[in-house]
DNA sequence: AGTATTTACGAACGCTCGCTATCTATACTG
DNA sequence: CAGTATAGATAGCGAGCGTTCGTAAATACT
């Protein structure tokens, strides 16, 4: 009755799926602007069509018209180009950790606009979300963004966060971090969609992006704590809801798990606080070494590294127990998963060669097909980079009329 | 150019898509025949268009028209029922073992024409093509289904299926069964697509289908061999092709995996045979128990279920370390994946409770979430059903115009 | 038994949309 | 300055969907 219900199937939804099939062949080609006449060639339309969907989404803001000014020197009536203007919808992703809070603006086209970082020493929730509007404020002043144009907002927090209800359930070093209702806080700043996720998951998908294609990606974000996003064709694995912890898998052969702790076995054993205890361990252990050199009590996880790749034997040992610890508890994962890529981000990444060749030689002992082992290149900005670009899918799944139908069961 | 290039987006797409739409209404009710009323609101269309498109689907052959002659007592003129006419496009799921063949036939809608199934003292491979094609003759004969109607065939066998070549790689117990090129030979004999996966996979596909819904599923099937299938939202995830080959998690501290093997460490753990050798071990160390009553040196993997269900300490502690062995193997993954449901399947899966209860009880010390975990339903025909389903599948994809849009990047 | 009511099928009309074909505009080349 | 090649704008045609109206076939009531 009245109205008809959306999703149907007429004409003006065929205009519609064809808009934003022109809209999409736009968003590939990124940044580049594109001619009518490739569009055409894309989307295997007719020029009018196409045309007519261009006209329709430059009056609505999503295309900007270029001048044929370029060097383009061809021959005939130049072509007018398009590309799609960003600045129409903004997303900002925001990586909030214990020490740490990062927020990124982008634009709807994927460009950074801005990014900013602040360290402390340490917040309570409470002065945590503080921080959080401070620097939330301060990214989009330097993204010339009014905080009203930001289309949607992404937030990573470590835990296990319940994607419906948008509250952290299992939250390590923040106290009263989990009564915190992040969401709500984030949306009255902001008055767009706000979504929640785990920072390994956010990482993932980010990286998944930057690599590009299809296939399985476990992405591995290893500091003090140790946890996994899931990326299988560009999607995010989630299971019910905390997909990827690997940091509670068992490492001993009586080890049990207690979900009250907040370090699982596998992080009290590799987590970059116990490589360190066994950096300094070691060093005591052999006073000669050049590993107890470098500093005795003040040891870092840095510095067992350093002395690995400077094949002090000593620490050569230790990072062998190490990769040996990790690959035996991965390796299930990815006979399991049998993944494309492993990718090994977080800060003990920093590491490098020294540990990605001891833990792939361990892996070749485990594994059936053996996947591609690498470093993350995104570094310190995965997590943020993540949740803009979870921020920038949710815009265009909003925005564009996906021609999906519905399914009414 | 010449003509135009499919996939475009004119009205004839549009009525593509709105007679799949109604096409897939259809489907969904499965055997249940449907009033055009009742397609009308199911698919949100009006009822001319639909009307014209079940003329169309009718004409085509793709649905059958009931007679009003049910019971179906209302008031005012009775409508016209459809439901799809299963017989337009039959598929054949073929599972292949080293001393079992069962071919099953099925209607489109899902509904099982027949079912053969042939045991044999373990055949060559040359043996086993012969054997095949009889079944399939046979099946399609108690399916009175001629061989040149059969839309798609799926077969599944043991080992790791090269998705495109069709070739198995790692094969167990048939001698010169990875030199047979088993899909060339089945479309030889029945001209229609054949696909080949792995038969872990397709099980997990028919239980994940059976259970319905949405969530990740992980269904192991034990037998001799050890394998897994695992279904995310109804779709099944290869990983780069060997996912779900949990045999070769290792077991102990030191284990090492070599792919020459036939067995991987946690088949040579837990496999049936591992368990029987176990129960005749403590059989043989306890031989006032009821296990060794029951047969000392003839004793079976089922014998130790038994023997544990009667409440025999002796079977007790063997059932109890099995199920160590492998809830330690498929914690990680467990972890990882964070399923929605385990599903338990294959020849030990009739142990039940008493190996489910054990299984369950080592689990939640070693996980999170705590996924469902239950024994598979379907029992032996859970492989076939799965690969009818891959086949039903592939015909849908195949015949409907989805309206998913090209992507020409 | 005849009539009223209810339900669903069937056909005609008007609307929107996309495709083909044609015409116009622009800039470079000789 | 004319020619040509490329790209944008416009008109006509066809196809499909949705709305509205009329009609057929059952059941319930008098």
């Amino acid at each position: 009755m009245s109205k008809g219900t959306v999703g149907g199937g007429g004409t003006t939804m065929l205009r519609r799926i064809n808009v934003a099939s022109v809209l999409d062949a736009v968003r590939r080609s990124a940044p580049a602007p594109l001619r009518v006449a490739e569009l055409v060639e894309r989307t295997g339309l007719a020029r009018p069509t196409v045309a007519q969907a261009v006209d329709e989404l430059l009056d609505a803001g999503w295309l900007q018209q270029h001048g044929p000014d370029s060097a383009d020197r061809s021959l005939g009536r130049p072509a007018i180009r398009v590309s799609l203007r960003g600045r129409a919808a903004p997303v900002l992703g925001l990586d909030v950790g214990p020490h740490r809070v990062t927020v990124g603006v982008s634009d709807l086209a994927g460009r950074k606009l801005s990014l900013v970082r602040r360290s402390g020493p340490g917040w309570t929730a409470q002065e945590l979300l503080g921080v959080i509007g401070e620097v939330i404020t301060e990214a989009l002043a330097e993204a010339e963004v009014p905080a009203e144009d930001v289309a949607a907002a992404v937030a990573a927090s470590p835990g296990i966060v319940d994607e419906h209800t948008g509250r952290v359930q299992l939250v390590p070093s923040v106290p009263g971090w989990s009564a915190i209702d992040l969401i709500k806080h984030v949306r009255g700043l902001l008055d767009c969609p706000v979504m929640l996720d785990n920072d390994a998951n956010l990482a993932a998908l980010a990286i998944a992006a930057a690599r590009g294609g299809t296939g399985t990606l476990l992405a591995v974000q290893w500091g003090e704590r140790l946890g996994a996003g899931i990326v299988i064709d560009g999607r995010l694995h989630r299971g019910t809801g905390a997909a990827g912890e690997i940091g509670f898998i068992a490492t001993g052969p009586d080890d049990v798990i207690n979900p009250e702790d907040s370090r699982g076995p596998l992080e009290r054993a590799v987590g970059s606080e116990a490589i360190a205890a066994l950096g300094r361990q070691a060093a005591l252990d052999h006073p000669e070494s050049r590993l107890a050199e470098l500093g005795g009590d003040q040891l870092d996880t840095a510095d067992v590294f350093a002395a690995a790749a400077d094949r002090d034997p000593v620490a050569q040992a230790v990072v062998q127990q190490v990769a040996r610890s990790f690959a035996r508890a991965l390796a299930p994962s990815i006979l399991v998963l049998d993944p494309t890529a492993v990718v090994i981000g977080g800060g003990v990444a920093r590491a490098g060669a020294v540990l990605l060749d001891a833990i792939s030689d361990q892996l070749r002992l485990l594994t059936l097909n053996h996947p591609k082992l690498e470093l993350s290149a995104l570094a310190e900005d995965a997590v943020v980079t993540g949740a803009m670009r979870m921020a920038l899918d949710e815009v265009w799944q909003r925005k564009l009329p996906t021609p999906a139908m519905t399914s009414t069961t």
